[in-house]
DNA sequence: TCCGCACTCCTCCCAAAGGTGGAGTTTGAC
DNA sequence: GTCAAACTCCACCTTTGGGAGGAGTGCGGA
């Protein structure tokens, strides 16, 4: 059967993790790395100049976010196959890719079988969502979405402020507080402010990376 | 100047970063990979039959974590030379790998240029740990250790149980579970339980993935 | 225009959390 | 045998958090 050569960009920021995906697929039959990228700029650009087929994407890069870069190249090319390739940061940026238009979802503990296959499934015009991450997919669908408001107490409350501290932060009363935050449990499904907090870390609602840059 | 051949034995679970890894190293003069290894049984088996030189560890592994790895080898072999790998997951990894005797900590963010050098300096026998770390651990030293009891009761604020509940968890009183919860609050430098948890999952004290399955 | 939603604020109430100070037990180190 | 540290528990008190219920504003879509 007559192979058709499928062009790839490789976006990831850690070296050596970049520098293992090329090796893997530079050796396969029909595929080749026509570019690489360490940030969410250069992916940009790398995508331009290169038109891949495919590009291959970790969800946090220096810059730029993976979920960013998709949603911008896709703006330009809506045909343009994304994968998004990442360890397991909580399902939120999952949530995200997808609804920004990325075709596929792998676990950086997969395969190089696992990886190729999926390429070829998305070249071939399909998609490919691991049965465990659909699931949690599914789960989240029926979870009700924060308010913005919600979302700065949930910030809040995951610094460690108290319900008064968060009032004087975000200019409002300690009694609208009270009722974001009893509104906000009832939609994570929980019952006090700490599991709040670990829910929001967990499912990366909120970054765990922010949590060093929180102001006191 | 005569080069003496570093051979090195890598460990790590992600078959792409491993991947990465051999390919780099293995078109570095004087430096020879000798072994691969998935989890931590393996990395002790490979460590016995290829003695290398030194061990490129990550952390996070199946079977059996790097620390312990680190441990068990230095039972055998008091002079193994390690080089944890990994990417940052709180500081108390670090800490432990460093007191198993691990001889440098780097992070897969890093350069080949970086993970080079270190190869290099740790098999001259010389230690390097990056500046950002250093200080980390400076900090963590200052700071008193958890009791196993506190411990356990830290543990359970993370998975969101009110002081009743560990209580009857833990099989003790709840004014017990206070008087713990009192005096972890200070070693850890805050002053309520949300922000106990979090710094519990920011530091690696109580690992994340170990949320998911938390007993309700 | 009217509806719904997000946002704001209020009161009242009680349970939970946290602070203080004290005290008895055991265990292992010196 | 003494001392320190960890673990256990108590009483008492204050502050915080969370639940229930109601209510007014403003905005954007049907």
């Amino acid at each position: 059967m007559e192979q058709e050569l499928i062009r790839i960009l490789v976006v990831e920021d850690h070296h050596v993790v970049r520098q293992g995906l090329v090796a893997l697929l530079n050796v396969v039959d029909g595929i080749e790395v026509v570019g690489e990228a360490a940030d969410g700029v250069e992916a940009i650009a790398q995508y331009r100049k290169h038109q891949p087929n495919i590009t291959l994407i970790d969800l946090r890069l220096p810059r730029m976010g993976g979920v960013d870069v998709i949603q911008r190249v896709r703006m330009e090319t809506p045909q343009a196959r994304f994968i998004v390739l990442t360890t397991y940061d909580g399902d939120e940026d999952i949530y995200r890719a997808l609804q920004a238009g990325a075709r596929a979802y792998l676990l950086k503990g997969m395969t190089s079988d696992e990886l190729i296959a999926t390429i070829r499934t998305v070249h071939a015009g399909k998609s490919h969502i691991p049965p465990a991450i659909a699931q949690k997919l599914a789960e989240r669908m029926g979870t009700e979405e924060l308010t913005p408001r919600e979302f700065d107490v949930l910030e809040q409350i995951v610094y460690g402020k108290s319900n008064k501290e968060i009032a004087t932060e975000l200019q409002i009363s300690e009694a609208t507080v009270k009722t974001h935050i009893n509104s906000l449990l009832g939609k994570l499904g929980v019952t006090d402010r700490t599991q709040a907090a670990t829910a929001a870390i967990q499912r990366g609602i909120v970054p765990l990376e922010s949590l060093k840059k929180a102001k006191p």
